[in-house]
DNA sequence: AATTCGGGGCT
DNA sequence: AGCCCAGAATT
C-alpha cells in the first residue's frame, strides 16, 4: 500500500458538495440507518427513497417492525427485490426486541451477528449512527478505491475484495467517520460513476492511479460474463365465480421466497387438465401474451393462462392458498410480475 | 470460492 | 440488450 487516500480532502468535498438531505440522512438513528442500508443493498438510491418513506411511516420503530406480521413487511417490499432482505430485517428486529430490549446493539461484532447485516452494513451503521471507527466496502467504495489504487481484477473475487478492504480500512479516519462514510458513498454515486466519471471535480484525482494512467474504464474489473440459462413457466390466473383469484404462498427459500404468487405449471403441460383435476370444471380459458422476466442469474419466460372456474372449490389449503379480489389483494408480498398481472386484471385490461 | 438471491435505471 | 447497483447468506 504505497499511498493512502486523503480522507480530509474527501471530507472537504463532502462538506461542500455532498448530499445531506436523503431521507435516511435526516433524523439519524441506528434503526433508520439500518433499514436504509438493507434497502440500498444492490439497489439504487432513487429506487429506495419511496420504499424507505413508506416503510418508516408504517414501522416507525424497531419494536413496531418486530411486532408486525411478516406479510405486512413483504407487502411494503413488493417490487424491491431480494426478498430475503425483508425476511432477515424482520427476523433481526425480533432479535433486537428480545435480546437487546429494543435498543440497537453498539458493536460491529454484535451488529454483524444479526441476520442480513454483513461486514459492510455493520460498518456503515457503526460509523454513521454511532460515529465509531469502522470501514465499509460497498459498490461505490469498491469503485473509488479500485480506481484510486489501480486494483486489478473483479471485486467479486475474494482476493480482490480483500485488497480493497485493506485500502478501505487504511483510509477510514478516526474523526468524522460517519461523514467520511457517507462522503465515500456519495463520491462514488455522484462523481466517480461507473461511466463518464467527473474526474476534474474529484478531490483525490491527484493520487488516482486509474486517472493518471488514463485507464478509468478498466477499474473495477468486470464480472466474467456468463450466458444466462433460459427457463419458462405458466402462471395460472384461476378465477372463481366471485371473480376472486387463487394465490399460493411460496416457500421461504428460493426465488420469490415467502411471497404470494400464482399457481405455477411447467411449460407444455395442460393448464386446463391440471386445473380441472385440482379444482374442478373450467368454464373457459385462454392464454395471454407473456414476456421475459430476467433475474440476476436466469431468464424466465412467463406465459400467463386465465382460467374461469364453474364453481368455487369447497376446500383449499388455507395456510398456503387463498382467494383474493384482484382489485384489493390485501397486504401481501407479491413478486413484481405477479403484481403486474393482478393489476392488469383489476383494471379490466382487454387481455382478460 | 462460487453461487444464489430482483428488479429497475441507465446506456 | 447488456451492465450493474449503499451485499449477505448459502453451498
Amino acid at each position: 500500500m504505497t499511498q493512502v487516500l486523503n480522507a480530509a480532502a474527501v471530507l472537504r468535498w463532502y462538506d461542500q458538495y455532498g448530499r445531506k438531505d436523503l431521507p435516511w440522512q435526516k433524523n439519524i438513528t441506528a434503526y433508520r440507518v439500518w433499514v436504509s442500508e438493507i434497502m440500498l443493498q444492490q439497489t439504487q438510491v432513487s429506487t429506495v427513497i419511496p420504499y424507505f418513506t413508506r416503510f418508516m411511516q408504517r414501522f416507525p420503530t424497531v419494536k413496531q417492525l418486530a411486532d408486525a406480521p411478516i406479510d405486512d413487511v413483504l407487502h411494503l417490499w413488493t417490487g424491491l427485490g431480494y426478498y430475503a432482505r425483508a425476511r432477515n430485517l424482520h427476523k433481526a428486529a425480533k432479535q433486537v426486541a428480545s435480546d437487546y430490549k429494543g435498543r440497537f446493539p453498539k458493536t460491529v461484532e454484535q451488529l454483524s451477528a444479526l441476520p442480513g447485516i454483513g461486514r459492510s452494513t455493520a460498518g456503515a451503521i457503526a460509523a454513521i449512527a454511532y460515529g465509531q471507527h469502522a470501514a465499509i466496502l460497498d459498490g461505490n467504495v469498491k469503485r473509488v478505491l479500485a480506481r484510486y489504487h489501480g486494483v486489478e481484477g473483479w471485486p467479486g473475487q475474494t482476493q480482490v475484495a480483500n485488497t480493497l478492504w485493506q485500502h478501505a480500512e487504511a483510509a477510514t479516519p478516526t474523526e468524522r467517520t460517519g461523514h467520511y462514510t457517507q462522503a465515500m458513498m456519495d463520491l462514488g454515486a455522484t462523481l466517480c460513476t461507473r461511466t463518464k466519471p467527473a474526474c476534474e471535480r474529484c478531490p483525490v484525482q491527484m493520487g488516482c492511479v486509474a486517472s493518471g494512467a488514463g485507464r478509468i474504464a478498466d477499474f473495477p474489473g468486470k464480472k466474467p460474463k456468463k450466458v444466462l440459462p433460459e427457463k419458462s413457466v405458466q402462471l395460472l390466473m384461476i378465477r372463481n365465480p366471485a371473480g376472486e383469484l387463487l394465490l399460493e404462498q411460496r416457500p421461504a427459500s428460493g426465488i420469490w421466497g415467502g411471497l404470494w404468487s400464482l399457481p405455477e405449471l411447467a411449460t407444455g403441460e395442460s393448464a386446463l387438465h391440471w386445473t380441472e383435476r385440482q379444482l374442478g370444471p373450467v368454464e373457459q380459458h385462454h392464454t395471454i401474451a407473456g414476456w421475459r422476466h430476467t433475474f440476476s442469474h436466469y431468464h424466465l419466460d412467463i406465459e400467463p393462462v386465465v382460467l374461469q372456474l364453474a364453481s368455487t372449490p369447497s376446500v383449499i389449503n388455507e395456510k398456503a392458498q387463498r382467494w383474493v379480489a384482484p382489485a384489493k389483494p390485501g397486504t401481501l408480498g407479491l413478486a413484481a410480475p405477479v403484481k403486474k398481472l393482478i393489476d392488469l386484471m383489476a383494471n379490466g385490461d382487454p387481455l382478460f
